[in-house]
DNA sequence: CCAAAAGTGTTAGTGATACACCCATGT
DNA sequence: ACATGGGTGTATCACTAACACTTTTGG
């Protein structure tokens, strides 16, 4: 028995998250070219040689946002045959979470344009990226109430009022502060870091920053 | 600036996962050519034109075990440039569950050996094989505990015990029959079907089916 | 003194855990 | 009658959810 094997393309695309004015963004560029020329795209790209996936994702993100350092996590393979009318391209997902400080949007040299869109009224967009995209919200809202990722969208020292922000505006609910707090407190987490110092016109919350290691599998809510 | 694409060839492999005597098995093929010939490796296989991933994975499958409509799920997509010596192969491995009954290991066309290993003794693996199959168990005892995958493993009908022990094998604890029971119970899952009629030299159990839908997330334990 | 967000405790209800005995059947 | 696994209830503890007022600051 013959079989026909095939060396299909392999892309990494990534689902790059922040936050700005209490919203959820997803970064998007706008294809240059056919097909889906004009649409909205997630970055991503060819795996060089040499390189392993998640390497190439890296890669991509720092081209596209500047950005070192980040959470970076494998999402999931999309691999249909018909899912790129170029032909067989297989997708490695990935989804990235962002401090909104700090990035600035470089200017590209294929001067294709990058957007941040808020990541629950989104354009119409190109290949399946609508698909991954869902599945990105998805694993970061479960991430988010099983591990401690969301500090991640945080600086390093931020105010409990802006933990809570993080968690209502990815997981779209409201939090009883109280009991919000409460929970955080017993989870040992942080630790405190000085008050505000930016003059604001109430009470200067205070600082916190997180003890534990980062990602590490914690219950949160 | 120029880069080196590359062609990878993509592979899906499968953690094919069964219970027999109270153990959690994983199946594993004993590689016949080099690199780590006599090795024992996950069954797995190229993707041919026009499948997707999903369904190379099925078809690699039912060709080892003969067993069709099975529980699959992607795990991870592992390519790391150096993990197989013979070139640039990305894996996008998945994993099964099995009922014990039913499957008889296929005699094989190429004649390799086909065997069942407890998956908490394996024998040394080819590539990074070891590496996805911890990844495949870690990834079970999470789903046990959030989703009903775990009916999956058990024929149509079963009895309280059996699904317990289920859950003792793959989370590797013992659970208190009570508190157990209690817990299936007020999640209304199942579905009295009449009482156990094969003999046995004690009070025979009662039998019950899944009542809901397979795969949906339900916090269980 | 007013506006604005920060900070803080108690109660009631729900779910988790720990624990021991009788039941139905085959031999 | 005995051996074997099947089946059941209660009490305590921990966690969750609901809820409102005082504090600190800038303007």
């Amino acid at each position: 028995m013959t079989r026909i094997f095939e060396r299909p393309s392999v892309t990494a695309d990534i689902v790059v998250f922040t936050t700005q004015n209490n919203e959820l963004k997803v970064l998007l560029i706008k294809r240059g070219s056919t097909p889906f020329k004009d649409h909205w795209a997630l970055p991503g790209g060819f795996i060089n040689k040499g390189e392993s996936i998640e390497q190439a994702a890296k890669r991509e993100l720092q081209e596209e946002t500047g950005v070192k350092n980040v959470y970076l996590e494998q999402l999931y393979t999309f691999g249909k045959p018909k899912r790129d009318p170029r032909g067989r391209i297989i997708t490695v997902s990935y989804y990235a979470l962002i401090k909104s400080k700090g990035v600035k949007l470089e200017a590209r040299e294929d001067a294709a344009e990058a957007k941040w869109f808020p990541a629950y009224k989104l354009p119409e967009l190109a290949f399946d990226h609508q698909e991954i995209i869902e599945y990105a919200k998805q694993r970061l809202q479960w991430k988010l109430e099983y591990t401690t990722v969301g500090f991640q969208l945080l600086p390093n020292e931020f105010t409990l009022t802006e933990l809570q922000k993080i968690y209502e505006i990815i997981l779209n609910k409201k939090f009883d502060k109280r009991n919000f707090r409460k929970k955080i407190n017993s989870l040992d987490l942080l630790k405190y870091a000085g008050k505000m110092t930016r003059k604001v016109a109430h009470r200067p919350a205070k600082l916190y920053t997180l003890k534990k290691r980062i990602g590490e599998i914690v219950e949160i809510l």
